[in-house]
DNA sequence: AAATAAACGGAATGAATATCTCCACATAAC
DNA sequence: GTTATGTGGAGATATTCATTCCGTTTATTT
């Protein structure tokens, strides 16, 4: 209403108070957590637990959940989106895609909640939107050079990227708890599998041993079951 | 109670009537439909809506969402489980290996709800999860050969195989309304990447333009978001 | 053409599960 | 000590399913 409150949300917000500066952090720390391992799911219930808060206090700092969401993922994307540019600056043109593969599946593999935002639409909020859309073409640059350079099979295309690193992160996260460098393989095999030609198999990290692999497939399930 | 209640279960029934004959197998043939598109979480009410019959019909011939789940999927996985076995007697093993790997996708790719009871195992029902057991042997045994026989790379497991299966069906799903064949691209990208050395690529089918590849991703997007 | 047992539809029930609001009470700041 | 701010967490509200119940309809039998 007043000028003075307009003042407040464009400029300079009088600055919180000790107590609700000191929640607010708590609060971000914990959904980062719970959203890194739960996924985007996470009920604000539970990232209130987590922090150490009541639910009324997350609302009080955003407005909803998709706020929070938004405030949380915002820099990890647009990271995402950087470390595509820093790649295009590599010298070796292979290295630099692999590179990037592998930056970008690091975080998504071990943040649930980062790959629901890049990969998936739930939540969708503008500013997100915003540096998902320069993935993509970014992403685009690193494969072209790396097929002009004579890397990569000429036959495959800028989205079979996004598609490999959807397979590869909804594998990661499904296994992160067991074997959390697990996915490392598999992108291996999969760029084994693209470059023009070879004549041994690049070196995989040794296997877990059977138990685990067996967890791993159990693990698979069982985050699936938790859907009811 | 009676013992002729006891021989109608376990002998012979009285047959249904005709009626209701009629209607126990449209349900049987729109759970099909429903569970191949829309996965396990589909609800009985979208069943008994595609049947065109109430929700109260099915329940008086399936006792349970899972008896149903059972009563549909139980020939599914046992097929993918003989169709192992039928790999094991082709003469070539690598030949053998992928035929199944083939069979076996086509069908989760195309039957969410297979993918899902195969996959994952929210529903599992005990004929099923026999069924089930068999697959990751038979398809052990498919693996050891082809790798004896010096096609597929040491260095792979048959736990590796498993995981190739989910994660190309898992896409499969997701992009099978817009792209359904698209997966075959996928899969031969990884089987050229565990076969033991190759000079060229194998030829994949021609990418689906990029209006299409677009609406793949988003496709994959949209899916996801559904679940909220 | 009754009479009867079987089957039907679909509204209603009940159990989860979530998001978000409200307000009596607490506590930082001055 | 006063006051503006902030807090907890019970509950209002909504949604979504599986499953049940019962008044009505229909096939079958006689």
């Amino acid at each position: 209403m007043s000028t003075q409150h307009i003042n407040q949300l464009d400029h300079c917000p009088r600055p919180l108070r000790a107590d609700a500066e000191r929640n607010r952090t708590k609060i971000l720390d914990a959904a980062a957590r719970v959203f890194a391992e739960r996924g985007l799911d996470a009920t604000l219930d539970e990232v209130a637990a987590a922090a150490g808060v009541g639910v009324g206090t997350v609302y009080r700092r955003f407005a909803d959940k998709e706020t929070l969401i938004g405030a949380l993922f915002d820099n990890g994307v647009d990271e995402i989106a950087e470390l595509a540019s820093r790649a295009h600056e590599m010298s070796n043109s292979w290295e630099g895609l692999v590179w990037f593969l592998e930056q970008a599946l690091e975080r998504q593999c071990a943040n649930r909640g980062l790959r629901e935002v890049v990969a998936e639409s739930s939540y969708a909020e503008v500013r997100l939107d915003d540096a998902k859309r320069r993935i993509v073409p970014a992403l685009g640059r690193l494969v072209e050079r790396a097929q002009c350079d004579g890397y990569v099979r000429d036959d495959v295309v800028t989205t079979d990227f996004a598609i490999f690193e959807m397979m590869i992160s909804s594998l990661g996260n499904k296994t992160s708890s067991v074997a959390p460098e697990l996915w490392r393989r598999y992108l291996r095999i999969i760029l084994d599998g693209i470059v023009v030609a070879r004549q041994r198999p690049s070196v995989l990290d040794t296997v877990p041993d059977d138990a685990i692999m067996g967890e791993v497939l159990r693990s698979a399930h069982r985050l699936a079951r938790r859907a009811h």
